[in-house]
DNA sequence: ACACTAATAT
DNA sequence: AATATTAGTG
């Protein structure tokens, strides 16, 4: 059975005038373990794009009607970034989707959005990206080619990403087995990992971006991660060293 | 003293 | 390119 991957710290933008409304969107955001970075009005999340390219991999912007600003960023950034956009709004009459859907947008989401929802963005990311690549070569694309280190890291789901169960009693010892499993590959200890040096495997990587995303973006410092991560003998320069690297990719 | 971060070294 | 170390700051 095919061993189900996750786009840990997929990166996303989120727009909306509404603050309590972006708090909400936050926190569903990383619960599914994305890195979420979260403005109130159009004007700042276009010049952090124009000033930080490569550092968005998907933007969800509420439609902001009546100004339709959300179009604006739309249009915007399909013509000069290429980045995967979603639209939310509260009205979902057809006219309106069409009008973005036709514009550009890779989903519409009607307001209030559900977490269930929000576990699904991460394709049009990888959609985009095969897209391109699909002239160029015939080859099957395997999804962990397509996966960018450390930015994107696919991993074993979150526990948010359970998948919306229908349980057949065979498929319930399975689902047990692939838990125990990953409790089994969460990384305790890297006595054994630094070789030389310390390798950043995905399952390190992922406690890590897990820990990143508890702290929420301003109190995620080395030695809080540390602590949250509670591997054995990994050290606090570790942890910063490899933050530094994760920043400078940005986000957060 | 300690922890953080940016810069630099390996 | 990825990880470690150093150096300056609060």
């Amino acid at each position: 059975m095919d061993q189900e991957l996750w786009p840990y710290g997929l990166r996303v933008m989120v727009i909306d005038n509404n603050s309590s409304y972006l708090s909400v969107m936050e926190e569903l955001l990383i619960k599914c373990s994305y890195r979420v970075k979260t403005y109130k009005n159009v004007g700042e999340a276009m010049s952090f794009i124009y000033g930080n390219t490569q550092t968005v991999d998907l933007i969800i912007s509420d439609v902001f009607f009546p100004t339709e600003d959300g179009l604006l960023v739309l249009q915007e950034v399909t013509s000069k970034f290429d980045i995967p956009t979603v639209i939310m709004s509260s009205n979902g009459d057809t006219s309106t989707v069409m009008k973005y859907i036709t514009n550009g947008a890779s989903d519409f989401l009607i307001k209030p959005v559900r977490i269930q929802e929000l576990k699904n963005i991460w394709q049009h990311v990888f959609r985009k990206q095969i897209g391109k690549n699909r002239k160029m070569s015939n080859n099957v694309q395997q999804v962990d080619q397509l996966s960018s280190y450390p930015p994107i890291v696919l991993a074993p789901p979150p526990p948010c990403a359970t998948r919306t169960t229908e349980i057949s009693d065979e498929a319930t010892a399975t689902l047990e087995s692939a838990a125990r499993d990953q409790i089994d590959t969460t990384v305790t200890d890297i006595r054994d990992l630094r070789k030389p040096r310390l390798s950043w495997t995905v399952q390190l990587h992922r406690q890590f971006i897990e820990a990143v995303n508890s702290l929420g973006g301003e109190k995620a410092v080395p030695k809080k991660i540390l602590e949250i991560m509670n591997v054995k003998h990994l050290t606090r320069e570790q942890v910063a060293s490899h933050l530094q690297v994760i920043n400078s990719e940005l986000f957060l």
